[in-house]
DNA sequence: TAAACTAGTTTATATTATAAACCAAAATAT
DNA sequence: ATATTTTGGTTTATAATATAAACTAGTTTA
């Protein structure tokens, strides 16, 4: 009756940055911590994971002498996406 | 940007629960058990967790001599539900 | 040159979900 | 009759998770 939700994205945070990242071609850490309204660390935590299961890319370089983290999301990524919400709408809808 | 989901909410079991709950008029403790594929003891978590918030009202009593629980969404439950639906929205409608 | 800020990472903690262990009564098998 | 299993749960222990606090390395500003 209820298909598992992808407990990579059933989570808030992880959830709010594969949805910017939907839509957007990339984005920089320091913006999706402003979207996503979270702190650097959980902010981190949690890109590394969507990164480790190979949902977004994860790209380190410097903007002039400062750090830049740029994050993309993978065929996989979308893939996940997808699917999460087709499931979700077992549970929301109706 | 990100409205918070409703934590009570955003929990696979409980929201298997809600959503069968939102579509019938009650459900007995074994129907629930039984569409949500859940262990007896998660399940008894979780609708504590829900009647407690006062998502949900559970009503204990006997079907011919076998212990029988009852729950039924209640309108703060329904209220929820329905935030909770359109605060998913803005994650998942790009 | 000390203080504060930027852009993060690592680690500790608090919360949560989940299943295992348990319980009382009833039904079934011996 | 009386063990044994099943039903319908609850309680408790454990594992997983989310989150923030503490930290780092370098940079800008006072």
């Amino acid at each position: 009756m209820f298909k598992d939700l992808d407990p990579l994205l059933h989570s808030q945070l992880r959830l709010a940055i594969m949805s910017l990242l939907m839509s957007l071609e990339s984005a920089e850490f320091t913006f999706l911590k402003e979207k996503t309204n979270s702190t650097a660390g959980n902010l981190s935590v949690q890109i590394d994971k969507l990164s480790e299961a190979g949902y977004i890319s994860v790209e380190k370089s410097f903007k002039g002498k400062k750090p830049l983290t740029t994050c993309k999301v993978t065929p996989r990524g979308i893939k996940a996406f997808e699917d999460y919400v087709n499931t979700l709408k077992q549970y929301i809808n109706k």
